[in-house]
DNA sequence: ACTCAACATTGAAAAAATTAAATTCAGCGA
DNA sequence: TCGCTGAATTTAATTTTTTCAATGTTGAGT
């Protein structure tokens, strides 16, 4: 079991009025006077890279918001598979499933250092009750969580293995925050695209012979996009 | 522009009380008196195979509730491939995206002969305004959209071609009314898998030949679940 | 019965992906 | 420094898939 450290633990939720991520964040358009009313800990909470959010079958008790960071949802099948099905940053939702009281059909676990806001599940519940403006924001990530899925199954599981890793590597650089982002293993890459490990370190170490992609440190890189668009179809 | 038939339209919604599949569909749990205030046609449609419900970018002011039949949902890539991302059957809701004011980002077409329940979106939110059922019940079908999902990437687009034709054969199987089940042409086959139609078809021509897959009529086909189970991995 | 068109099947060659084994490389602790 | 370890890469053999082209099959319409 990794170690989590927790920064601050607010009584209430002051702290959201301030979050710098607010608008992109769950309670983005909650009146104040709702906040107000609650006060059941939202923590805010730094894990570090492999930790497991929730594991496949758990029933959790939280939401979480990505503050910041990646946040891989992977499904085991009965052979011993894996398939990550999804890859979630900043501003998006994890466990959703469980404010329906389902238990996790996945694991969620964090590729490399990564914040969230870990919201207790009766929070949303009763904001949800009386707040249209959280119903619509619940509404909202499950569409944008739907359309990403879509993404999924036409941009990283259909072509070849090249274009697959050509497509990720885009998709990781769009949704980072500065112009590095985070690089997974190649087994990850693998699982995120239906492919081998060794195909998945054949195309990433072609793009870098051709100079389309660059590593920085340790597992950050770069890639030029014009270069790149191309080989994604 | 394929023909449509309308086999009967309703002023109101009293025939959704006597909905053979009420069970299933979104009104479910709506009490009666919701109804009686609602005056807005809600229409029962019958459409033939190949009726697009909607296409990629539409905005339409409806969704649907898969009465019998199917309906593929596939997204066109700039390349020009097309790659089917869910196939909805009884009780599934389409277009769903719309009641948040997005366009469209797939294709709806049927696959066989198809009875929808057309409800305009007006009605949706007028009804989910005051009903805490409806919310539950929009918020399931979510749920169970993003669950579909999940299982399409796990399922469907993982493993050898041969591993993913029988998944869908078991698909199709497990989701029939009957003990037989609509077959897709190979062409719409491969767009599910992300395979080519002739490995689609060299996949399906062996189950054939085993004996596992017996083809019924035209377009319907069953399946031995026992011998076809361990192809599946 | 004939024709046409759409769909399905098949076979052979080419391309691509997987498997398995070996190698390189970097970081880490003794 | 040395050896250990895990990750990444390379290589070669094998298997699978795609491609391309030809051949069957089927049903609708004449």
């Amino acid at each position: 079991m990794k170690q989590k450290t927790i920064e601050q633990a607010w009584r209430g939720a002051e702290r959201c009025k301030s979050c710098g991520i607010r608008h992109l964040a769950l309670f983005a358009d909650i009146p104040q006077e709702s906040f107000d009313r609650i006060h059941l800990p939202i923590d805010d909470i730094t894990f570090e890279p492999g930790h497991r959010l929730y594991l496949q079958g758990d029933d959790i008790p939280f939401v979480f918001t990505i503050r910041s960071g990646l946040v891989k949802l992977a499904q085991r099948m009965r052979n011993g598979d894996r398939r990550i099905v999804r890859v979630l940053g900043q501003g998006d939702l994890a466990g959703l499933e469980g404010l329906e009281g389902l238990p996790m059909d996945h694991d969620a676990i964090t590729l490399d250092h990564v914040t969230v806001c870990r919201i207790p599940k009766s929070v949303v519940k009763s904001l949800r009750r009386d707040n249209p403006e959280l119903h619509m924001a619940l509404l909202q990530r499950w569409q944008s969580a739907l359309s990403a899925a879509n993404t999924w199954i036409t941009q990283l599981s259909t072509g070849s293995s090249k274009k697959r890793v050509a497509r990720l590597l885009m998709f990781l650089h769009e949704r980072s925050v500065d112009d590095t982002f985070f690089l997974p293993t190649r087994d990850d890459m693998g699982a995120m695209l239906g492919i081998t490990t060794e195909s998945a370190s054949k195309a990433t170490a072609e793009f870098k012979r051709k100079g389309w992609l660059k590593t920085v440190g340790q597992n950050r890189a770069c890639i030029d996009v014009d270069e790149l668009a191309p080989a994604c179809e």
